[in-house]
DNA sequence: AAATTCTCCTGAAGGC
DNA sequence: TGCCTTCAGGAGAATT
């Protein structure tokens, strides 16, 4: 399930080979992702430079001449560095072959995106709407406390939401609450400055080790070299039901909170 | 305005 | 062995 972590592990793993290459076409086997991908996409970039491998949230932009390929992985996208004569799989759905190689997405869930914007990208509806990097510096405690003012929902809801701080999802919400101690249920209007502050150095801190892990891998996760991220090792609570609490040794809970599986410890989360 | 529910999709896992 | 049901989830769209 791509995070930004996973998101940010691809983006470094694959801009090396793309950056500064010719676009030589794209292949697609599969239009019907989340949203389709473009028809014309093959006309449209064949030819172009890629300049740079950039990312938004949970969005990879890859900047061309006269636009943007926009892609997402949903959640069960992988992209891999290939050889542009190796045998596609069931679920490859997308080739965009550059310079000497080809950038392969895998999605068996086909809940990705692969999109095509010629405008800025600041006035993209999919990026408009976001909130603050969470490890840029606008994203703050006070920022945070602030949002948070007359909203009953649970918190972690409250972090999920992309509106608020993109780039945080179902499995480091729940890493985050843990660490930071607060109950992943209790409503984000019922907690003080202070362990906002609390939380914004827990979210910087799980995102940021588990970028130096190379992401989480659970199931379809892989780096564009086919390897997994190594942050599963480190999962304090996320899919941690029934084991015992690395702070105080009472068993994990698991509940549905906003319609998504959620860990957390009774006891050590308020 | 805010909160909740629905929707897309396939594979894994559990029940009988 | 096999068929059925349930669950997993990113996030925009629709609904309450």
């Amino acid at each position: 399930m791509p995070e930004l972590p996973e998101v940010e592990t691809s983006r470094r793993g694959i801009a090396p080979h793309l950056e500064g290459k010719n676009v030589k076409g794209a292949i697609i086997r599969q239009p019907r992702l989340r949203w389709s991908i473009p028809s014309d996409l093959n006309d449209i970039i064949s030819g172009q430079t890629l300049h740079r491998v950039k990312r938004r949230a949970k969005y990879l932009l890859l900047e061309m001449d006269s636009g943007h390929l926009i892609m997402h992985l949903g959640m069960s996208g992988s992209l891999r560095i290939l050889p542009p004569e190796t045998t596609p799989g069931p679920h490859d759905h997308f080739d965009l072959l550059v310079g000497d190689c080809c950038l392969r997405l895998c999605d068996p869930r086909r809940f990705g995106a692969v999109l095509w914007s010629d405008q800025p990208l600041d006035q993209h509806p999919l990026l408009t709407q976001l909130g603050p990097e969470p490890l840029g510096d606008t994203f703050t405690a006070e920022y945070l406390f602030g949002c948070s003012r007359g909203r009953r929902l649970a918190i972690k809801s409250f972090i999920m939401n992309s509106k608020m701080v993109v780039g945080v999802g179902n499995i480091y919400a729940s890493e985050s609450l843990f660490l930071a101690g607060i109950h992943p249920q209790r409503a984000a209007q019922r907690i003080s400055l202070a362990r906002y502050k609390k939380l914004v150095t827990c979210i910087q801190d799980v995102l940021s080790r588990a970028i130096q892990q190379g992401g989480t891998t659970l199931r379809d996760f892989q780096h564009e070299d086919g390897k997994p991220g190594y942050f599963t090792q480190e999962l304090l609570v996320y899919g941690q039901e029934g084991k015992l609490c690395t702070q105080c040794n009472n068993p994990i809970t698991q509940r549905r909170i906003g319609q998504r599986s959620s860990f957390y410890c009774k006891k050590c989360q308020r």
